[in-house]
DNA sequence: CTATTTAAATATACGCGTACAATTAAATAG
DNA sequence: CTATTTAATTGTACGCGTATATTTAAATAG
């Protein structure tokens, strides 16, 4: 049907018109990738501190100011970060829970890594979870747009399986919300908090999970069969 | 050379130094308790990030660097402000679980209260809980210091209670602190990640209230005995 | 009084994120 | 070619936290 691509900024219907030409978005697409391999490989041989707008721009030989052309503020750089290290986190996670067949022992391990990998990445953590100055519609759209939730399916899949409920099931959404609460918030006090004597993350995360009952044996639930 | 007073300044037994006399303990106090109340003014007018150096500097005719003579960094004074708030909080929770008897009625009392307080107050939570930039002694000095931690009692208390046990068993200390960075985590999951569809706090809060159970209903205990 | 000593206070400067103004680059129209 | 239009890019500036250098204030010694 379609005859030919519509690629470049040659290509699309154009009236011809009069000033410079807009950048394709191929264009802006790659500079856009440029500039977080920019910020990835300073934060990875610098630290967090080293990711600055002016640093990145000097890196490329770029004015500070050139940067806002292609992301809206430095969240929207960082978040480009988040990305891959939540694809890193998962990929962690796949390989610990990977030969698991129970169900809560994958929870466990599913759990243990989550959690250890952040606690043993401070510095990860303060990226994706405290950067501060953080818009509502930055992340919301970060969120909707799936990268981060994309992360909770395991979780999803485990719980329901060691609920013996189905995955969509009210039980089943509010337990998992309730582990993954759980689960940030032992990294989250943990880390901004050290001074206090928690618990260990190991006792705490085994806790967590092992208050996650088939349906049958929660407390006031009515049974509901299925198998 | 008269015999005037020396002003107000601390005179104890020094043996007459040369220079300009130190600022005693008093007068150093008073400016810090100055400063902080600049700061907490300026933040319920203006909000958080009216909170600046410079700008409590000018509120007080000092310059900035003035600032840093009574304290180490902006932060040593926002965790003054730390101190108001979780005393604010605290008596909430004080309130809310007074005239309950029933220990997990008050522990579910002073839970929602306790994140229903900081879901609607996210300014405060920013200040407390994301205030980036924290230096590890900063807060654990804080923490030790006791002002966050009795936060944590009423926790101890009532959790202790509603399992039957000693409030100093390992298994009460295992919950509670389950409980604590539970609650924690629905915070920072709710305000941080707003544009995911969270199950409810209320119903967060109570599901992880409804895990502590008695002792003698955990761990290997295979059967529910209901009263 | 002046000189000296010491602490307090300020001035200056750096790098930060980024708003906004000015400039430059790349196209077309005449 | 020049003029015009439009987008890309850069320059300038603000307020931020704070490190460091400098200045000022308050005491004593001669």
């Amino acid at each position: 049907m379609a005859t030919n691509m519509a690629s470049a900024r040659e290509q699309a219907q154009k009236p011809a018109k009069r000033g410079r030409p807009k950048k394709s978005a191929a264009e802006k697409s790659a500079t856009r990738q440029k500039i977080v391999k920019t910020a990835s490989t300073l934060f990875k041989a610098e630290g967090f501190e080293a990711i600055s707008m002016r640093r990145i721009a000097k890196e490329l030989k770029l004015s500070p100011m050139a940067l806002y052309a292609y992301f809206p503020t430095k969240l929207a750089i960082l978040s480009r970060l988040w990305i891959e290290i939540l694809e890193e986190v998962g990929e962690e996670m796949r390989i610990a829970a990977d030969k698991l067949t129970d169900a809560e022992e994958r929870l466990i391990a599913l759990s243990m890594t989550y959690v250890s990998y952040w606690l043993e990445r401070r510095d990860y953590y303060h990226i994706v979870f405290m950067s501060s100055g953080l818009t509502r519609e930055d992340v919301t759209e970060f969120v909707r747009e799936g990268s981060a939730v994309a992360q909770f399916d395991p979780f999803f899949i485990a719980t329901a399986e060691a609920m013996h409920a189905e995955q969509d099931s009210p039980a089943v959404k509010l337990k998992t919300d309730q582990l993954i609460c759980g689960l940030h918030g032992i990294m989250h006090c943990l880390i901004t908090v050290p001074g206090y004597s928690w618990s260990s993350a190991n006792a705490l995360v085994t806790s967590m999970v092992k208050d996650i009952k088939p349906v049958s044996r929660i407390e006031g639930a009515e049974r509901n069969f299925k198998d």
